[in-house]
RNA sequence: GGUUCCUUGGCCGAGUGGCUAGGCAACGGUCUGCAAAACCGUGUACGGCGGUUCGAAUCCGCCAGGGACCUCCA
């Protein structure tokens, strides 16, 4: 099963057998986020796609080297009045804290999301202020090639020269001369020779206030530089697999593609991946759009698009019923639908430790555990294997209800399977408050009382009192199951 | 304008040359004192028009609509 993951490689767009470099061992490497601001639903996606695979990798008995940056040293703007600002001055200044202050501050939230979002931290989670010198080192041998200039204390990559002989666009499948006719003439750039060349690094306006030390000026790596320089510090002049939003293709990856060539002579990934976005009425949900939500406002439901608030599971769960590269479209009754299947998935998850055991069984566990694991081997098809396991949701519903039955040996084969599948694989568990049991003995006691009562009220026919005790009981959030043995109950 | 991707039943979303994806919703049934839950059953879905083929939603062409990237962006 191990070599038979398959992942589409977006540089050769074709699905590719996943061979990793070193045998047993898997490099990872996934652009983490710009810490200027709350995270919002679209950056949820990737990290829930690369933690899959994260999982998934791990499941197969790789060890895996999962590097995932945090970029702090803010990018430079284009907007027109504030061009050379940059993203965390400015929002520095906005909230007159220090720039630090705001790395650290939503840096804190980032973390919290990813763990209420139950996202694996990474290995490494290195910070792009933390590698100023390995920038720095990468800039040199990129000019020691010849394929970058110095202009006024200011580096840029020379991109016709390297496309003269490496090829500048095969990421995006592009070429140099159709993005010499279509790149936009952008203000501030004379010193550039061409449009299209890129900061390595970056001369500091003196209001620009996160700024280092180098030979060439005081100022700032430029936008693409960190990812190359951390990635291959940590996994190496060649690693596996590089991740990110489709977005990033170009130009983020691209660049980076032509800095490590430029400075090794070849690029530093094997497998490229990207995912999909997350869309809103059929645009991309994205912070300069000023369409998005954020994760901490869709889990407290306090937004106007939001009819109620949504669990982190709920919008993992979502995140996951869809193909990684397809895109998925955010809507009120989208969410709620996978709520309720969460649920249903849960709810069986929970049968399955009452299940009553036969001699044999009328299904067809090993059948299907190869379905999910041929559909996560297949480019990490989550919606099919999801889909599978709701097949296992009707088989043990089933059994539960006398149509199936399941041998004990197959049992604890379908309890181990679910336990790796949805809590290890696809990271799914059920939200704290949600969980049987009020958390609280006394509670617990007093509501099985209650309900006793009821029973002892339906045993005498007093359908008034048991309904009464049911609404009310059911008002104030405690769900109520009948049972052909009494009753289940399990809080909202 | 250039590059590229997409259009699936009420909603979301897989798939792919012939064999039920799945979830949610809806309807009918079983169970139940009534419910809830669960189970069983019910949808002639693949943007339009042509073409290839014994057969296409799936391949090709054209048309229509939409998205992404080309500029910071997950």
């Amino acid at each position: 099963m191990k070599n038979q993951l398959v992942i589409y490689n977006t540089l050769t767009r074709k699905k590719e057998l996943f061979k990793p470099l070193v045998d047993g061992k898997v490099g990872l490497y996934v652009c983490g986020p710009t810490v200027y601001s709350d995270s919002h639903l679209g950056h949820a996606r990737p990290f829930i796609t690369f933690d899959l695979l994260f999982r998934y990798l791990t499941f197969l008995g790789y060890k895996v080297r999962y590097v995932r940056n945090i970029t702090d040293v803010g990018h430079l703007e284009n907007e027109a009045e504030e061009s050379g600002e940059d993203k965390i001055t400015k929002k520095a200044r906005v909230e007159q804290l220090e720039p630090m202050e705001v790395v650290q501050k939503y840096m804190n939230t980032f973390h919290r999301n990813m763990e209420q979002l139950d996202v694996l931290p990474p290995s490494i989670e290195p910070r792009a202020s933390g590698h100023i010198i390995e920038q720095q080192q990468l800039i040199d041998s990129i000019l020691k090639n010849g394929f970058a200039y110095e202009v006024n204390g200011s580096v840029y990559f020379d991109v016709e020269k390297y496309n003269e002989k490496y090829h500048y666009g095969k990421l995006s499948g592009r070429n140099l001369e159709d993005i010499r006719t279509n790149t936009r003439r952008l203000e501030g750039q004379d010193e550039k020779k061409n449009s299209f060349d890129f900061a390595l690094w970056k001369k500091a306006a003196p209001e620009h206030i996160m700024r280092w030390p180098s030979k060439w000026s005081d100022g700032f790596p430029g936008w693409h530089l960190e990812c190359s320089a951390m990635s291959t510090k940590y996994l190496g002049d060649v690693f596996d697999i590089h991740g990110g939003g489709m977005d990033l293709t170009f130009p983020h990856h691209e660049c980076e593609i032509a800095q490590s060539t430029a400075s090794q002579g070849r690029d530093a990934v094997r497998y490229w991946m990207h995912n999909n976005m997350i869309t809103i009425n059929g645009q991309k949900m994205a912070r300069s759009l000023g369409n998005f939500i954020t994760l901490d406002r869709l889990f407290s439901g306090n937004h106007e698009l939001l009819e109620k608030a949504y669990s982190p599971m709920t919008i993992r769960f979502f995140i996951l019923q869809a193909h990684y590269r397809s895109t998925i479209d955010f809507s009120n009754e989208a969410l709620q639908a996978s709520e309720k299947g969460l649920e249903r998935l849960f709810a069986a998850f929970d049968a399955l430790d009452k299940l009553p055991v036969s001699a044999e069984s009328s299904i067809d566990v090993a059948g299907l555990k190869e379905k999910c694991f041929a559909a996560l081997n297949d480019d990490l098809n989550s919606p099919i294997a999801i889909a599978h396991l709701f097949d296992g949701v009707r088989m043990i519903n089933s059994v539960k209800s006398g149509s199936e039955k399941i041998s004990e040996s197959d049992l604890e084969d379908l309890k181990s399977f679910f336990h790796t599948m949805v809590f290890e694989i696809l990271g799914l568990k059920p939200d704290a408050a949600a969980a049987q049991g009020a958390g609280n003995e006394i509670m617990d006691k007093v509501i099985d009382l209650v309900l006793q009562l009821r029973l002892e009220a339906k045993t005498r026919k007093d359908w008034a009192t048991a309904d009464k005790i049911r609404d009310e009981l059911s008002g104030l959030g405690v769900e109520i199951k009948d049972t052909k043995e009494g009753f289940e109950w399990s809080l909202k």
